[in-house]
DNA sequence: TATTGTTATACTCTATAACTATA
DNA sequence: TATAGTTATAGAGTATAACAATA
């Protein structure tokens, strides 16, 4: 016998309403990204992790890939894109000659500036009536759930069909 | 003189952090709802909408494209996907000959029924740790973000180029 | 041999505009 | 004329496997 508790219908219903609304907001984010920025939130991402002090003498292109949680394929295309535009550059690395250094050109550090004004809009209006306190526990629940959902495993959890 | 506070380091960070996470938390639903459900969470915010018991005489199209938040034109790419599939089915309404009702189908609802136990065990495992209230903050503070989300705009908030 | 990143391919989703058929 | 959905087209992102260059 184990403490082990069965679901209710009321937790079920609760996670629910969470997932769905995550399943919303994480469309409404790319969505309101895209038309209110000019940016999908990958691009975003990206341009906003090489724009950072410690990202001057670029960031290594498998530590990109850890730091957003893309594939190193999709990664590539998304770069690949950012190339086109003129906003980020790739260089091989001196050391390990294999890898590969991203950085932002001076187009990108200049378009990063302008939008980041954009930015600061969009968060103002986002988080508008939040309390500082519900902000740091949004912060902090998304967090725990992070840490969750990255341990989980990829093992398919539907259940078998019934053979006939 | 206002009472607007500028938005100070802190803020902004705390702000960076939410949307950083919001963006990784999207895109970890929607690679293991893949991997793990064997669905993307489009097709599966559709299935769960058509399988509740208000829907057993279908969801007009329309309708469905409110509450999932998505264009119609993208709906129907989602839906012609599960047609292609034989989980859904769209019959045209009785009353006014131009709206389409859409059902799913025995194989649909066969499926969903498979897919829940799924989504059940990922529910546990998402938000292992979480209390109860824990939860209700959670869902309460995505409700508040999506309302703020939802009302804003669609202007772009980037600063224009500087003329040369 | 193992690792870093790229190429190739196919599919899902998204954005936009123009269209058909009803009303 | 207006509305409900559809078609058409282009682009971005994602999943998977196979590959080249370097270590």
């Amino acid at each position: 016998m184990t403490n082990k508790i069965k679901p209710t219908a009321e937790t079920y219903e609760i996670n629910n309403r969470i997932f769905f609304r995550l399943f919303q907001l994480g469309n409404i984010l790319q969505t309101k990204s895209t038309s209110n920025l000019g940016v999908t939130t990958v691009q975003w991402s990206v341009l906003g992790a090489l724009s950072t002090e410690e990202s001057k003498n670029g960031i290594h292109f498998g530590a990109l890939v850890e730091y957003l949680m893309v594939s190193k394929q999709n990664l590539d295309g998304v770069l690949s894109r950012l190339e086109r535009d003129d906003l980020v550059e790739r260089k091989t690395g001196k050391h390990d000659r294999r890898s590969k250094l991203v950085f932002l050109t001076p187009t990108g550090r200049e378009y990063w500036n302008r939008i980041e004004t954009g930015i600061d809009a969009f968060y103002q209006e986002s988080i508008a009536g939040f309390s500082v306190n519900e902000r740091i526990t949004l912060a902090y629940l998304f967090q725990k759930l992070h840490t969750n959902l990255k341990e989980m495993g990829d093992e398919l959890l539907i259940a078998p069909l019934d053979p006939d």
